[in-house]
DNA sequence: AAACGCGACTGGTCCAACCAGTTGACGAGT
DNA sequence: ACTCGTCAACTGGTTGGACCAGTCGCGTTT
């Protein structure tokens, strides 16, 4: 009844990952690292289950998830193949890439993560603007209000932003970036404390937050794209040129 | 070692979905579609499987999916509750939607995906003419170029256009970029013929596309970038804005 | 009335078998 | 010598049942 709302958040609640769990994530990476090309068979489910030391029910729950994120193609009677996950991974990926690290350089992908984050938001704004619902853009101004209350801690802010941007998001009408505008919070979160100071400049940006939703309640998209730009640009624009050029190779 | 390629396409290769995919696409339009609420239990696995009539290990493979599509959250001894995938899922569930249509109006999800398509496709441009690879852009050129001679062919065109926009989000150098594209692309290829005459004057536009290839290659990422949306937004702007209004429910 | 503890759930894992497609090699037919 | 059908040895797909491991709630106990 009391503890854990008294200690300082030293403490993070264990992780139990299933058997399933690891079976694909130690798929995942092998496959996401280059270990198995594409086009290039994996072992049967016997034969994993084996190497693994579990049983064949756990390898097969590990491959049917990473069929469905592209990674693998299965066939009855034929063997499990390898697939280009550049060409056949969906967004999803990149979430679950971020959780378990180190395959891909980390900053490099929550920098694109940010950078699709500004793409789609400022698109969302203006479309929220040009066709959104008044009762959400009011809800809209009334959290933006509020969002400046909350002025130092940045990890409530962050909680706040997130909620004003899906409620932008939201009001845009568009379910394919109401998803993917979910897939990016996911991913973020994921890496943990990544944007450490990047960002801090957007989230206490406060009035920059109000204009921006003043600018969508009164339905002017391209002042709503605008402010949502210098909301958004700002922690993407540090780049790092040698990074980049690694990350297109 | 004939048939086949001779015939004109009028048959398609036969659908074969297994028991546990057919558990998961019930389950999954069940949970998007609104027939459980979120917070909601899902009945047992043991019950399903006896609703389904099918082993439970199927039923568990379905769930698996579903709770990495971020429709379901799953947890050992407690029930499986339903989540709200409006704020759960991902961008993959749009490509899950789109192979069983109906649960959400498709017409609407195709729009939002060619919206997005334009959103991401004009900034993949600009950054590709930025920071794009010299090999890279000089394939694009050739791309591009090749891209006229398939003239009349709105099929081969279409497949010509997805190479050359891959390409483009490849040379963008962002992962987020590429894994959402791939998403879009599966997912209007998932609807089947729904683009019929929207995407027509975008594909026919081959000056266009050469216009296009050629700014990202000078290094031009404004012009680029107003090329690319000459030709991304021209599906886009016919709206309907009763069918918009609904989107936003 | 509050706390404890047991029992009846829940999902997680395993084993062992069999069904159902695919593949390739081997042998009969041309 | 080549072709083609057949079959056996794979592959993944499915099933049943058993047991482990957490969670939850109801009853008993304090």
């Amino acid at each position: 009844m009391c503890g854990a709302t008294l200690l300082p958040m030293a403490f993070a609640p264990v992780p139990r990952a299933s058997v399933s769990d690891h079976v694909f994530g130690q798929l995942r990476d092998a496959i996401v690292s280059g270990r198995y090309r594409p086009e290039e068979t994996l072992p049967g489910e016997r034969e994993l289950a084996a190497a693994f030391a579990v049983n064949r029910h756990a390898v097969r729950e590990a491959l049917r998830r990473l069929q469905q994120l592209g990674l693998v193609r299965v066939s009855q009677g034929g063997a499990t193949r390898v697939l280009d996950w550049r060409v056949h991974a969906g967004l999803d990926l990149a979430l679950s890439l971020a959780r378990s690290a180190d395959v891909l350089p980390v900053d490099t992908l929550v920098r694109d993560m940010l950078e699709m984050r500004a793409c789609v938001g400022i698109d969302a704004a203006r479309l929220c603007a040009e066709r959104g619902d008044p009762e959400v853009t009011a809800e809209l101004v009334r959290a933006a209000d509020e969002y400046g209350t909350l002025a130092p801690d940045l990890d409530l802010m962050n909680e706040a932003n997130i909620a004003i941007w899906w409620l932008i998001v939201r009001g845009s009408g568009n379910i394919a970036y109401l998803l993917a505008f979910n897939s990016l919070v996911a991913g973020t979160f994921a890496v943990g404390d990544v944007p450490p100071d990047a960002r801090a400049a957007e989230l206490l940006d406060v009035a920059g937050h109000r204009r921006l939703a003043a600018a969508i309640a009164a339905g002017q998209g391209t002042a709503a794209a605008r402010h949502a730009r210098a909301l958004l640009t700002a922690p993407v624009t540090p780049t790092t040129p040698a990074a980049r050029r690694e990350a297109r190779a």
